[in-house]
DNA sequence: GTCTATATCGCGATAGAC
DNA sequence: GTCTATCGCGATATAGAC
């Protein structure tokens, strides 16, 4: 592994662990094991390392969301879809933490990350609406489709986060909570 | 109005602004009007101010959400109590938005913020039970009720963080979304 | 690519006069 | 209570040798 790679790991774990704004280039160069000097020489400054993470973020996103093409996907797809999206988030768990600052701090991460954000609940939506055509989910409108997708990707984004204002430590269970939570949103309106 | 208040007033508006991380305490002391020492004459640190606002903050939760204890509570108190949740998280939306790292950093308000959080939301699930009860919601078990309870304080607690991700500067219009959200989550389960 | 050394800056916090 | 002045520190970032 070269050492740029090194480094991102090594941010990658102080950041989730102890936050971004807290987590200084030296921490990094010294846990990565390359001089502070080094560090520069691999990314302009702090912003672009979290840049690079948000890119490995964003490249898992599209890689492991692929629907099946050959056949109608079912609400367990939507189950295992979840849990992939738990286990992702808590892998790059800083970024949710700290988006919102991150955001107001790098306008090109802000725009890059809200395209993605947008066309990956553009496509969700699309889904619920495909589940109420294929009879999965029962009839209904534009709007309640649009109310439930959104609830639910509320539930995708920001159950960890609830997770740590609860103190919860233990992920594995703590998905599991979630899991059921966004289950239970969606079936009142299983058909 | 003291000094002390015009720098918490002046550090609420820095903060929700643009974010606890960033702004110093010597912002703080411009923006209030004073200097640097005084404002270490009125807090310990910054730590102490972000303090003092939590506890404005829960203050206002205590105030604004105690129930009518003379009638039976209806579904509109609901969606009035969800609105002032939202007008409040939104006076002091820098404390939800970084409070992550506000709580890692300093465990005594932490510990303050569990507390009361735990109680809040044992409030509320008490309430839902209620409801139940009252026949307002359809008849359901324990953990129904628990699974609905979280969702909608998992909305009540986020929506404003979504809205930021979405790139929303309307509150009026943001909010009004959010309630209609939440009332479709509990649409289902209305007797 | 990688290192050491260092310039520069601004922050948190304190001292001490008034 | 409020101010001015300042210390000490650690952060980001760069220069230049190897």
């Amino acid at each position: 592994m070269s050492k740029r790679d090194e480094a991102l790991v090594a941010a990658l774990e102080l950041f989730n662990d102890r936050g971004v704004a807290v987590v200084s280039t030296n921490h990094i160069a010294e846990a990565a094991g390359i001089s502070p000097g080094n560090l520069y020489y691999h990314f302009r400054n702090k912003e672009a390392i979290v840049a690079a993470l948000a890119e490995q973020l964003f490249d898992r996103w599209d890689r492991e969301f692929a629907l099946p093409e050959e056949r109608t996907p079912t609400i367990s797809d939507i189950e295992s879809m979840v849990r992939t999206n738990f286990r992702i988030a808590w892998e790059f768990r800083f970024f949710h933490r700290d988006l919102v600052a991150l955001l107001r701090q790098d306008p090109y991460l802000a725009e890059r990350f809200r395209g993605v954000r947008d066309r990956g609940f553009a496509g969700f939506r699309e889904l619920c609406g495909g589940f109420v055509r294929f009879g999965i989910l029962r009839p209904m409108d534009r709007r309640a489709v649009d109310l439930l997708a959104r609830n639910c990707w509320l539930i995708s984004e920001f159950w960890l986060q609830s997770l740590e204002l609860d103190g919860e430590t233990d992920f594995d269970m703590g998905m599991e909570r979630g899991v059921e939570v966004l289950l239970q949103a969606m079936n009142p309106y299983l058909a």
